[in-house]
DNA sequence: CTACCTTTGTGAACTAATTCACAAGCTCCC
DNA sequence: GGGAGCTTGTGAATTAGTTCACAAAGGTAG
C-alpha cells in the first residue's frame, strides 16, 4: 500500500470518532461536509483520505454511518482487542491504568510494572502491579502487543529496548526523552514540554 | 514574520532539548550534524528550521550550545515565567498538578479547579485546589495565561469558552474532544485515542 | 423516462515542506 | 598570507500534502 501520511491518519481517528457521535445519536448517514465542518477541513480532504483506502460512499447520497465507521475501524486496526500494558506505576502510571477511555476504545489494560517493591503487588480496581523482571516472560507469553512507558526518563530507553526485544509490537512513550528502536516496531510520543512549547511559540509569535 | 510550520516548531522544542543535555555534560560547541543525529532528521533540516529565524552559527565551526539555547528559548517564548491553571482536580489532572517537569521548564502551577465541594480546599503539596466558580476572577486577576484541561470530555467545551471569555492566552486539553476557540487562543490537544489509533493503524498496515 | 439536484471520487493544479548542493565564511597551520 | 578542511546559510530542485474542479453516479419528482 501506498505509504499514508501520519496527518491523514490523525484526520480518519477523528472522523471516527464523529461518527461515533452521529451514530449515537441515531443519524443514519453523513456526508464529507459535515465530517468536513465537525473536523475543522474542507470535504475534499475528507473525501481524498478515504479514497487512499477504497470508495465507501454513494454519490448523492453520502455514507452510511455505521458502515463508514466499521470501515474506519477495519482501516485503523481496531478490529481486534489490543492488549496493553503500562510500565511505571507512578503518578502519570496511575492516571493511565484507570483511565477509562482505554477500554471504550477497545484496549485491554490489564497489568501495571514497576521496579518499586513496595508498589509491587498491590491492585488498582482489576489492575495489578507486577513486578518488572518478570515483564519479558509475560510479553513473550503473547500478554500484550503494545506498551504505554510512563517511567523517568533514564530508565526509557533501557525499558524500550527489553521490551522490544521481548517482542513488543508498538510503543507509547510519555517519558520525555527521543526513543531509539527499529523500524518495524511502531513509535508514538506524548511530550508535555512540546506542546507548551507550541503554546508559548504560539503566544509570542501571534500574527494578530 | 512569514508562519511557521508546526512541525518546524516542534523540532526547535526537540532541539532545544538536546542542547541542554549536552550543555549539561559541559559540551561548548555543536553543528547541525550533531543536532540531526539525536533527532533523528538531516542536518539541512536543522539549519533551515534555524534560518527562519535569523544565522546563529559560526561556518566551519557549528553552533555555541549556551548561546543557541538561549535563543530557541527566546524564540519558543520561554524568556519569562508563564503561569498555568490545571482544571479538573481527577485522575490525570492530580498527575499533572504534581509533574516536575512543568516546573522545571519555567511553568508555574499553582492552582487546581474542580466542581467538586469534596475536593475543593485540599492542598497537593503547593497546589490548592480551587472552586471553579472562582476561576474567571482569577484568570481577570491575570494569574495565568495557560489553562490545561482536564475534565470530562462534556464539560471542555463549556470551560474552554469560559476561560477563553476571561482572557486566557492558551490551553492544553486533554479530553478527547475537538474544541473550538477564537484563533488568537492557542489551542493544543494530547488525544490518547488518537496516539493509540496512530500505533495500531502502523501495526497492522505495517510495511515489512 | 427525463430533468434536475446532490454528493462522491479523483486527476490536475497548486501550495507547503524537505532535501540537495554549493558558495561563503571561519579556523588552523605551514 | 594562502591553502586545506569544516560547517553554515540558502536558493533551487524535489517531494509531499492539500485544494480545485468536474465527470460520474445515485436519488427523486413529475
Ligand atoms: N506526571 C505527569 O503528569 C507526567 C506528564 C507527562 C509526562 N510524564 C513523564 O512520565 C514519566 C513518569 O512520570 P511520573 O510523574 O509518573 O513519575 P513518578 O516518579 O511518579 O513515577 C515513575 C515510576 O516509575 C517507576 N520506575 C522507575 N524505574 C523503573 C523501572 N526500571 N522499571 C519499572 N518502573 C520503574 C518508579 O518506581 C515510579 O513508580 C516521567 O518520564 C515523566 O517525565 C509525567
Ligand atoms: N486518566 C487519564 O489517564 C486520561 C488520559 C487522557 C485523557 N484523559 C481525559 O482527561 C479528562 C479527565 O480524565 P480523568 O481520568 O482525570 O477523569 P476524572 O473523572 O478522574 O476527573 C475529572 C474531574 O473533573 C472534575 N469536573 C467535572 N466537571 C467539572 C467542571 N465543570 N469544572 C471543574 N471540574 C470539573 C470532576 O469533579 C473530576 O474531579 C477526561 O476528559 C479524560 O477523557 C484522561
Amino acid at each position: 500500500m501506498r505509504r499514508i501520511a501520519e496527518s491523514t491518519v490523525r484526520r480518519l481517528s477523528l472522523y471516527l470518532s464523529f461518527l461515533e457521535e452521529i451514530e449515537a445519536r441515531g443519524v443514519p448517514t453523513t456526508s464529507s461536509e459535515d465530517l468536513a465542518r465537525l473536523g475543522g477541513t474542507t470535504s475534499a480532504q475528507v473525501r481524498k483520505d478515504l479514497s487512499f483506502f477504497g470508495s465507501f460512499g454513494k454519490r448523492g447520497l453520502g455514507y452510511s454511518v455505521p458502515e463508514l465507521s466499521a470501515r474506519l475501524r477495519r482501516i485503523l486496526g481496531l478490529g481486534r482487542q489490543w492488549r496493553v500494558c503500562i510500565i511505571g506505576a507512578g503518578k502519570i502510571g496511575a492516571a493511565l491504568a484507570r483511565y477509562a477511555g482505554f477500554t471504550e476504545r477497545g484496549f485491554i489494560v490489564s497489568a501495571v510494572y514497576d521496579s518499586d517493591p513496595s508498589k509491587i503487588g498491590s491492585r488498582w480496581g482489576n489492575v495489578k502491579v507486577r513486578d518488572e523482571a518478570s515483564l519479558e516472560r509475560d510479553i513473550e507469553a503473547g500478554d500484550y502487543q503494545i506498551a504505554v512507558l510512563a517511567v523517568p526518563a533514564d530508565s526509557a530507553q533501557n525499558l524500550a529496548d527489553r521490551v522490544v526485544r521481548a517482542g513488543i509490537k508498538g510503543i507509547l512513550n510519555f517519558a520525555p526523552v527521543q526513543l531509539t528502536v527499529p523500524n518495524d516496531v511502531a513509535l508514538r510520543a506524548v511530550n508535555m514540554a512540546m506542546e507548551l512549547e507550541a503554546l508559548t511559540f504560539a503566544i509570542t509569535n501571534k500574527v494578530d
